[in-house]
DNA sequence: TCATTATGTTACCGGTCGGTAACATGCCGC
DNA sequence: GCGGCATGTTACCGACCGGTAACATAATGA
């Protein structure tokens, strides 16, 4: 069991727990309150087990269990599994975004330092991942139906952050910006799908060493 | 109705049909006998649906109709609805081997080429694509299942493809083959994801771009 | 023509899934 | 302690899905 925050994980399933002020664990009180609100919980528990088994391979019985509570609970905050999935998408677009804006300020007017400062992040994120790629690109491919709000929410996404890419090249004077900042994209998107083949590790590492690379190259010129 | 050799396009499911000797499509007749086998129809019309509307989202009754057959006669072909996945997946991935095969004897000793042409036949059919992405990527998100063999299948094929990439940079001497092929595979890979938020045909010509870069800037070092 | 073989038809099974209703139980603030 | 409110429990519904059985029909070849 490998304690993250609040959060056990426990034979590829996540359960919630919390010590109450006698130090009972929630799992021994038939109905004790979780320092995490259920709500949260659901949402983590939909995410891993979306991640880990697809979002079509996971019913909601199963999240509900995860998360330590049940249908009825996940129905009254949820109005469907539907929303539950966009909501889960909608937290690490969310997530990522913040990232791009910590990234931003702690590399104000360095638009190559950002591209660098992202490809090492990427890296770690692959080193961390390991198996099963992207909970996004996974997403996506799962969620033909163009008009579902999940798969919008995700689209949306990947136009932001192209466009941010294409603005950082601008910044940095790459001489095609356009061309630059699709090479970019493909690069960080790519990795994710070679890591299952090559190495989550390795393909991070060259990821960072070809955009370095690119970085220098630039300001050689 | 797009006609592609036997195989009419229409709204957006396939049907294949024949003209018998006196010039009546098979449709008319109650159950003539169709120019195109009907294990190939099924694995056609199974293809068509798995990659529109995603493998776990078509069952089998819709797929032996889109065939113009049925269910039973599905299961006088394939044991179970994993097996025709894996079948289908198997197809794919021969053809492109095949793809392989044909750009090594066309491009014989010119390792160079090969990667170019490669990268164009892909731009090809990152073109005519449009939309959904990759079959192979997303079946691969769709079937988290290690144990899976169409999984495996892919697995495999990713592999041998990424060691050929290997091979055709060592052989055109790159001063570092390893981190050569793991940005060409990245580019490769990354290119479907790209291309649904940046346009298909700005990917692949992008695409291409690059990798012509790359060769041109290895030839001269 | 007749028997064989391939295909079509219908009906069904068990299981799962998303979603809901009705009611029971616990928790907390007053 | 009591009442309101969040949560848990159980049972259920209709729909769909993968897969099968039994039988009917059509094409083919001898």
């Amino acid at each position: 069991m490998l304690p993250v925050g609040n959060i056990l994980v426990k034979e590829g399933y996540i359960s919630i727990v919390q010590t109450d002020i006698h130090g009972n664990s929630a799992k021994t009180r038939k109905a004790g309150r979780f320092a995490i609100p259920v709500r949260e919980r659901i949402l983590v528990a939909a995410g891993d087990l979306f991640h880990k088994q697809g979002i079509r391979g996971v019913g909601v019985e199963a999240i509900a269990e995860a998360a330590q509570t049940n249908k009825m609970t996940l129905y009254r905050y949820f109005d469907s599994k539907d929303e539950l999935i966009t909501e889960w998408v909608r937290g690490i677009v969310a997530h990522k975004e913040e990232d791009w804006k910590d990234l931003n300020a702690r590399y104000r007017g360095d638009p190559q330092g950002q591209l660098q400062e992202w490809s090492r992040r990427t890296a770690a994120k692959l080193r961390a991942m390991e198996e099963r790629g992207s909970a996004l690109g996974n997403a996506f491919a799962e969620l033909p139906d163009p008009n579902h709000p999940a798969r919008r929410v995700i689209q949306e996404h990947k136009l932001r952050e192209h466009k941010r890419i294409v603005r950082l090249c601008k910044a940095a004077g790459f001489r095609d910006p356009a061309l630059s900042a699709n090479l970019f994209s493909m690069l960080l998107e790519g990795a994710h799908s070679c890591g299952t083949c090559v190495g989550m590790r390795q393909i991070g590492e060259h990821l960072v060493q070809v955009v370095d690379l690119m970085v220098e190259n630039n300001r050689r010129q």
